[in-house]
This record gives C-alpha cells, structure tokens and sequence, in this order.
RNA sequence: GGCUCCGUAGCUCAGUUGGAUAGAGCAGCCGCCUUCUAAGCGGCAGGUCGCAGGUUCGAGUCCUGCCGGAGUCGCCA
C-alpha cells in the first residue's frame, strides 16, 4: 500500500471537482501537483502543492488559490481516515491522518514481507539494463566495480518497481584486444610447454593467463607451437576468451552479480562465419539514406600527426542530435566499435525492448549522443536509450590514493578487493554516492566496523531487530512472532512519537521506491535505510533511559506483542531495502 | 577551443524532479555502558548553496554568461 499514490488520487478527484464547476479548460493537466511527506514533521503526515501549482488556473477561471486550497483541504478533512487538513504558508495542505493509516501500513509490511513496496505490473512494459561489459582480457579491476554494483542495484529496483528487467553484459570480443589477448595467451602456452619467455611491451603480462597457457598444451601439446599466427590465433583466441569470461563470471558472482544474457560482438560481426549482422545492419541504414560515403572535417583541438583527410562510411547521425557524424569503417576494413555497438543496440529492439539502459563509465560520455541517435535511427524514435554514467573511483589507502598502473604488480583487481573487504562493503558504499559524483574508495576506512561505516550500521539495525526478538522469545515463550500473527496485534497501543517516526518511515517506502526507480537513482535506497535505521537506532536507545518504552515489556504481553510487530516489520523493511542493494541483511553481527 | 558532468558546513556527501526555517556522517567540544549487543544514543558549534544576472507566487534545484575542477574530442573499446 502506498499512501502517497492513494492520496495523490484523492486530491485529483477534488481537483477534478472544483475545475469542473469553475469551468476550467478541459484539456488541462490535472496531475502536475504532488503528495509528499513535508519536510518539517511538524506540518503533519501528509502535503500537497496542488492549490499553488493552479494558483494562475484559478484566478483565470475567476476564483482564487485561497478559495481552491480551502475547497480541497474541506475534500480532505471530510475523508474518514483523515484527522485534520488545512491549508498553511504560502499555500500547501497539510495532512494528518488518523492513527488507522498507520496501523494498516504496519501490517501491510508484516503481511506482505519482502513484497511490501513492490510496484504493480509497470504498464511500461519490459527494459534492458547493460552494465558492466568489460572487455575479456583480464580480470575485473574496481573501476569496473562501480558500474557493476550500480547496474545490478539499478535492475533490483525497476524490477521492484514493477518493470521486467533483462540483465545484459556486452562481450567485446571482437576488436584488436582480444587478439592481444591470443597472442599473449600463446606465450603462455609456450611456457607451459617448457619455453622461458618473456612477455614484450604491448602484451598482458599478467599471471592470469598462465593457467590458460597450460590448458592449452594440455589440449594441444606441441602441436600449435611451430605453427604460423593465421593457423593458431583463432583456437587460441576462442579459448583465452571463454577462460576470460569464466573469470569475469566468477568475479562478478563474488558480488553476487548475474547476468541473464550474455552478448557476443563477434557474433554480431560474422568473423566466426556466421550471418554479419553488422554489415546487414549498415546496408540496411544505407538505403535509408541514413549511412553515405563523406569526409569529416579533422577533429578540434589538440592537432593530431596522422590524421589523414579520407573518405569514409560515415552514419549521419547528426541528423538525430548529435555534433558530428561518425564513421562506421576503419581505414584497415575492418568495423568500428560503433558499428558493431549500432548492430547490437538493434539486437536489443529486434528483441522487443523499447527501453533501454546502458552502465558506462564516465570516460565514455562523449559516446552517448551518437549512441542515442543510432538507437533513435534504428527504432524510428521508438525506442529510448538511457545512458547512465559513473564516475571512476579513487582508490585509496588510510588517505593515500593506491597507484593503479597497467604493470601487473601494481594492479588491483576485484577480487583482491572484495576478498580483502568483503561484497556488502563494497556493494553498500559505492552505491551510497550518486552515480554521476566522483567516489573516493578508501580499503581501510571500508573494513573499518565502526560508526564511520553506515554498512554496518544499517546492518547492525536489522541484526538489533532480531535480537530484540530473540530477547522476546526468552520473556515469553509462548508468544506466536511469526509476522502473520504479529500483524493481528492490537497497534493502538503503538502511541510513542518515536514508534509513530518508525512507522511513518515504512509508510514511505514504497513512494521512495518508485521515486528511486524513476530517476534511476539505487543511492536513494541506501539513504532510505540509513535513515530508517536511524531511527530503529535512536528509538531503541530511548528505553534505556526510559525503560516503559522498550520493546519487551515482562508485564505486558500484548503491548509487547504490538511492539515486535512493530520491530519485525522494521527488519523487514530494512532487509528489502538491504535486498535491493544487494546487500546481506544479517540477523546478528558477531 | 567544442561537448558532458561536478562545485552545498573544516572534510566526505544528501537535498523528495520548483516548495515552508538548506540536512546527515566524519573531525571538534559536552554528556550517556549494573541496559533488549555502546558496531549504539543525546546535545553544542559550524553556511554569501562557486560568482553575476534571468524566469515566477517561490530557485541549492530551471535558463544565460563567467570562474574553478574532472572526463572526452575520426580509424581503442
């Protein structure tokens, strides 16, 4: 239940009803006011703008603000489930409603459980998030972390939110990388094979390619050795690929992050003899004009060397809001990384998606116009491509930035990371920053257990929670804590202002839910629950002094009883909330 | 130089899509452990929201121009 969107349509009834008899324009928009929680407590449960946002409608219409606020907060206060409703400061209704409201939210969330906030079935219909997509030649380092949490965090949340999410990862196993890759994975097969070598500038050095440099003599024993490049490049390449993106698999799983599709760029590009999905796809775009053969003016800025004045395929893209069209051939034949990315994003709308979000890092911004306009080409407009950037992360030490450099020694991979600090960590702080903000990685302050980690203060809320029902069970063990039979608990008893922020708190979950899901913004989600376990926090530590407020009450059973419906519904909330970050909601912290 | 993003307390950051007196956490100072785990809680102090205009009932939020920082700028992905 959502009070929000409930209220939201009471006050549009009402707003309804007092355009109609003032005779308003019929093809006015009726839904630009909103219902939120005000910020001052103080000003009651509930607040809508709606009088001021029509402030100009009903002057025009020969009425005045005033008279439509006090039309709409009379609407209100004659509500059953409404205590008072007036208008107040420059024109906003306040709301306060009656204890009731509450109460069915409290059991709402004990009913309900781990559904409670979830969205209805989004007439919006199905949307593909592509995150991650690193390349495969090595193993995930934390820059990759950061669009990685935010992609699955993001795809937790419209899936809440009532969308059907596809989880994507792009495989770029097509380009001149992978080849390196073969090339350097090659070496490693001599090496197994006995061979001293050393890895030249240009190669990956890295030790993770060893073990594939040993599977390959196992498989082929010296029979690719003496070989020239054309013969074993390809054998080579497939298989330094598959062990590349099991170890990208793995690292990923380690943050507890799966994809549901993975796809191939070579797949798309034909190089493997299959059908050339790129080259269809670029015909296609040239007989609809769209795709020509042009020179480029050369590029601002820092003069370059080898720029050479050519012609080329060019996709006019400027035609769909970007600065410049871009070319779709390399002078070596081969095809751009934009065109294989043109080929893949129609992949995604020949599969029916018409809502699209791409994860890049912030080094590709300059990437998203061009891209938008492909996808607007491609679906006639269609379909809507939503490209989210994240800032690169900082790592640090105690203060210290930690040098990343591409040597491998002095490279820090995932794995090294989430192994030294743990995936909730990880998970919870980088999603803690806007994805569009810079984020400082700091190792030590992120294992740190102490209140400088709001990880484990949320954490640590869910686990108090728990131990509260723990302490419960001791004090009355006949007592049924099972959330169904907590939710036939007598609420009334429930009259404590810090019980009422608890359970205000809850109301407004699932209206952040949705808010979050619209702005594609998962941080939102890990404020939430800091804030809700703020006041789990400080609630809790108010029956120290007070001990008439603690949850269990020896004397008392049914208050006692409404109280851990309260608690339970509060774990259970956190623990969504924790859930849709992906992080592990612990029913105690030892 | 063009484009994108950022600029809010000493530090790190939120700010409910334009709302009421701009909020947290660290750091600093003062308090709270015979307690349902102190990995916690309460209080004090801290601000020309980079600068200047504009839009309107109302701007940290939207527009324009500056200042400062990050990223990017045909054939790498």
């Amino acid at each position: 239940m959502n009070i929000f969107e409930d209220f939201q349509a009471r006050v549009g009834v009402a707003l309804r009803a007092f355009a109609a008899a003032g005779g308003w324009p019929a093809d006015l928009d009726l839904s630009r006011f909103a219902v939120e929680p005000p910020r001052e407590a103080a000003h009651g449960d509930l607040s809508t703008n709606a009088a001021m946002i029509y402030a100009r409608e009903a002057n025009a219409a020969g009425s005045n603000p005033r008279a439509l606020a006090d039309a709409l907060a009379a609407a209100l206060a004659a509500m059953p489930d409404v205590e008072t409703a007036a208008a107040a400061g420059p024109g906003f209704i306040n709301i306060r409603l009656k204890p009731e409201v509450y109460r069915n939210v409290l059991v709402a969330a004990l009913k309900q459980g781990a559904d409670f906030g979830r969205a209805g079935k989004s007439a919006e219909g199905k949307v593909n998030v592509e995150y991650v997509s690193a390349n495969p030649t090595g193993p995930m380092h934390v820059g990759h972390a950061r669009g990685a949490v935010f992609g699955d965090a993001l795809a937790n949340l419209l899936a809440f939110a009532g969308r059907e999410v596809t989880r994507e990862y792009y495989v770029n196993d097509a380009g001149a990388q992978v080849d390196v890759l073969a090339r350097s994975a090659f070496l490693r097969y001599r090496e197994a094979l006995g061979e001293s070598v050393s890895i030249p500038e240009g190669l990956y050095p890295g030790d993770y390619l060893k073990p594939v440099g040993a599977a390959l003599a196992r498989e082929f024993g010296d029979a690719l050795r003496d070989q020239p490049e054309a013969e074993w490049l390809a054998p080579v390449r497939a298989r330094a690929i598959v062990a590349m993106m099991a170890m990208i698999r793995e690292d990923l799983a380690a943050l507890n992050i799966v994809h549901e599709v993975f796809s191939s760029e070579r797949a798309l590009t034909g190089a493997d003899g299959g059908p050339d999905w790129v080259g269809a796809t670029i015909a296609d775009l040239r007989e609809r004009g769209i795709v020509y053969v042009g020179r480029l003016p050369p590029p601002k800025g820092q003069p370059s060397d080898d720029w050479e004045d050519r012609e080329q395929t060019l996709f006019r893209t400027t035609d769909f809001g970007d600065d410049i069209d871009r070319p779709l051939i390399k002078s070596d034949g081969g095809y751009t990384y934009f065109a294989s990315d043109i080929a893949y994003h129609k992949s995604k709308i020949d599969r029916g998606f018409r809502a699209l979000i791409d994860v890049w890092g912030a080094d590709h911004g300059g990437y998203v116009k061009r891209m938008q306009a492909a996808v607007a080409a491609l679906s006639g407009g269609e379909a809507k491509l939503d490209v989210r950037l994240c800032q690169l992360v900082r790592l640090m030490r105690a203060g210290e930035p930690v040098k990343m450099s591409k040597r491998s020694g002095d490279f820090v991979t995932l794995r090294e990371v989430v192994d030294e600090v743990g995936a909730d960590p990880v998970r919870f702080i980088m999603l803690m920053r806007k994805n569009d903000a810079p984020l400082d990685f700091d190792l030590a302050k992120v294992i740190e257990q102490s209140q400088d980690n709001p990880v484990f203060y949320v954490q640590y809320a869910h686990a108090r929670c728990h131990s509260v029902m723990r302490q419960a069970r001791i004090a009355f063990p006949s007592l049924d804590l099972e959330p169904a039979a907590l939710a036939r608990a007598d609420f009334r008893l429930l009259a404590d202002e810090g019980e009422r922020g608890l359970m205000r708190a809850m109301a407004n979950f699932p209206r952040v839910v949705i808010q979050a899901a619209e702005a594609r913004e998962p941080h939102r989600i890990a404020f939430y629950a800091h804030d809700l376990a703020t006041l789990f926090h400080s609630h809790w530590n108010r029956g120290k002094d007070a001990s008439h407020l603690r949850f269990v009450n020896e004397i008392n059973a049914s208050l006692t009883n409404a109280r851990l419906g309260l608690v339970a519904a509060t774990a259970s909330v956190l623990a969504s909330a924790l859930s849709l970050l992906g992080v592990n909601a612990p029913a105690e912290m030892r």
